[in-house]
DNA sequence: GATTGATCATAC
DNA sequence: GTATGATCAATC
């Protein structure tokens, strides 16, 4: 992407909330233009397209940081792929899963929890028959995990966790888990990070991500949106 | 049609 | 190489 004009970061949720509305229903090709990009013509080269303008347009801190994308408000953005339906296109990732330490962390303190204790989500048309400009940006939602879906997440996290930290990692498959699942999360499947195994000895292994079932934030839109019957 | 395992771009 | 942003594409 172009080097873009600098957007300053929102100082308040409200701050936050009023310039994700101001660009809902804006289509993929404008907003680029005001970035100084343009828009590809399909996204299998630029997966990241559509975070990284929406990160820009909002005033996110820059990408690749350890940090909540408005640091200042803790707040995490992502886009979400919806189809015409107001479904989920795709699964969420979440984080990556620290091998080295999570056998030592609790729920309350995971990176899972706290990736997701804030969220502005802001639904995208994700029709792959629809070309990447001309996808327009949705209403967005300021959210957070209530009682219900804290205790699904932590379920789940605590599950996967307990099979990584006992040296499990190599027979968890992405069928595992209700509403969060560990897959790959690399550059191809010769990447290697250094793993522990049954016997407690490091070994080499593919690196994993948390993300969220698209039946999770299905039921986040279902809840928050009037959606087509 | 939905899901799992694999993969791509960019910043530092 | 590791972190960020995710979607692709083979398979069920």
């Amino acid at each position: 992407m172009a080097r873009p004009p600098t957007f300053s970061p929102p100082q308040t949720e409200a701050e936050l909330l009023a310039r994700a509305r101001a660009l809902s229903g804006v289509c993929l090709g404008e907003l680029a233009q005001r970035v100084g990009a343009e828009a590809p013509v399909d996204l299998r080269r630029a997966k990241g397209f559509t975070g990284q303008l929406v990160e820009q347009l909002l005033g996110a801190s820059a990408a690749s940081r350890a940090e909540p994308d408005f640091q200042r408000l803790g707040v995490e953005l992502k886009t979400l792929p919806v189809n015409r339906r107001g479904r989920p296109a795709e699964s969420t990732f979440v984080s990556t899963v620290d091998l080295a330490e999570i056998d030592r962390v609790e729920w309350a303190a995971c990176r899972v929890r706290a990736k997701l204790a804030r969220v502005l989500w802001v639904p995208v048309e994700g029709e792959r028959d629809l070309p990447v400009p001309a996808r327009r940006l949705g209403e967005p939602l300021l959210w957070s995990p209530d009682p219900d879906q804290d205790a699904q997440l932590r379920a789940d996290w605590e599950e996967l966790a307990g099979v990584i930290g006992r040296g499990g990692i190599e027979s968890l498959s992405a069928r595992r888990g209700r509403v969060l699942q560990v897959r790959p999360k690399a550059a191809n499947a010769r990447s290697r990070r250094q793993g522990t195994d049954e016997d407690g000895l490091p070994f080499a292994t593919l690196p994993r991500g948390f993300y969220l079932r698209a039946s999770f934030t299905a039921e986040i839109l279902r809840r928050n949106y009037a959606l087509p019957g």
